[in-house]
RNA sequence: GGUGUCAUAGCUCAGUUGGUAGAGCAAAGGACUGAAAAUCCUUGUGUCCCUGGUUCGAUUCCCGGUGACACCA
């Protein structure tokens, strides 16, 4: 039976590298499943792999979309099985898919359920009642249209709310109907290999990422995709903090629990605490999933 | 050297008219079906600087130490 190697593990572990070899030693290319890196635009505050290591092995999914398109877990789930189908006949026996994103992953493993195309308009429609009218009135008309999401989705989470109403009112049936699939079943083997390391190590390692990162010019990086801050893609620790910045040094001080982010230090001080926050989610994504084999690395 | 102020959570500090304490931040845990690096929920953290005194009882009041800061010499 053919098989998928799955390379997982906290944002600054050490995937890239691991990932390389083990394809190399695979004779795979390696499958990115980053739902960051994928955009074309951004590459210094998303850590992709540089030319060296992308001159090594061939790598998917990496810097090959534009932040303008939404892309989704959804598409991800085609696309990397259609291309995992297609690399397994071509005669790989072995596949090495390798990234941070727990949801696409999971999209991979066991497939999501069929929801119909999201509606752009009907989505900011109801994003912007959110922020006008708060969760209370959406929860209500979810209540109405869908009782039973109403019950089990997490009703404090704003963006949960808007997405189950989205559905109910694009479709005319309750969005927890969609939900009611089995896992589908993958014609091939999968094997996850979690990679860990001590969580001061991590931590420490988050550090001086973010500050090679400042180094090597992300604040130029972050303002050449000012006209694309308000896309979902720029919604990424490493490029908020730093828009916040600028809305300071224009005179904007937007209320945020972070307060004003009045120099670049703080900026980088934000993006190391937030990459720790995220780092630490991860983790917490992965804990539940019993077939994650974890691996000490050095 | 003298005088004064301060010493409480990892950090910044509040507070207890004497009944062993609480905010923010940091930190930790959790959820997750097309925004997922997003979004949402939950949780503590203590020799209240040390020694002695007064008191039923001291982190709180008093004596003395130690340290930090300020001012005066």
């Amino acid at each position: 039976m053919k098989r998928l190697l799955i390379i997982l593990g906290p944002t600054a572990v050490g995937k890239t590298d691991y990932s390389i070899e083990t394809a190399l030693a695979c004779g795979s290319p390696v499958i990115s499943c980053d739902s960051r890196q994928i955009y074309r635009e951004m590459s210094i505050g998303t850590a992709v792999p540089d030319e060296a290591q992308l001159a090594r092995v061939k790598h998917y999914f990496i810097r090959s979309r534009s932040v303008e398109d939404i892309y989704t877990a959804g598409k991800y789930e085609i696309e990397a099985l259609d291309l995992i189908h297609g690399l397994f006949k071509q005669g790989h026996d072995t596949l090495v898919m390798a990234g941070g994103s727990g949801f696409y992953i999971d999209a991979v493993c066991n497939g999501l359920d069929e929801f119909p195309e999201t509606d752009p308009e009907l989505r900011s429609e109801l994003t912007g009642r959110l922020h006008r009218e708060g969760v209370e009135s959406l929860r209500l008309d979810l209540k109405r249209l869908d009782p039973e999401s109403y019950a089990s989705i997490d009703i404090a989470n704003g963006q949960r709310v808007v997405r189950a109403l989205e559905v109910c009112l694009l479709t005319g049936r309750p969005f927890s109907s969609f939900k009611t699939a089995p896992k589908k079943k993958r014609d091939f083997k999968i094997e996850k290999t979690g990679l860990i390391r001590p969580r001061e190590e991590l931590y420490a390692r988050i550090d001086r990422r973010v500050t090679s990162m400042m180094d090597a010019g992300l604040a130029e990086e972050v303002r050449s995709l000012l006209p694309y801050r308000h896309l979902p893609a720029l919604q990424t620790v490493g490029y908020k903090e730093i828009f916040a910045w600028f809305d300071w040094l224009d005179g904007r001080t937007e209320e945020t629990k972070d307060g004003p982010v009045t120099s670049l230090e703080r900026a980088a001080e934000l993006i190391r605490r937030n990459t720790r926050h995220y780092a630490r989610k991860q983790l917490s994504y992965w804990r539940r999933d019993k077939d994650i084999h974890w691996t000490e690395i050095r």
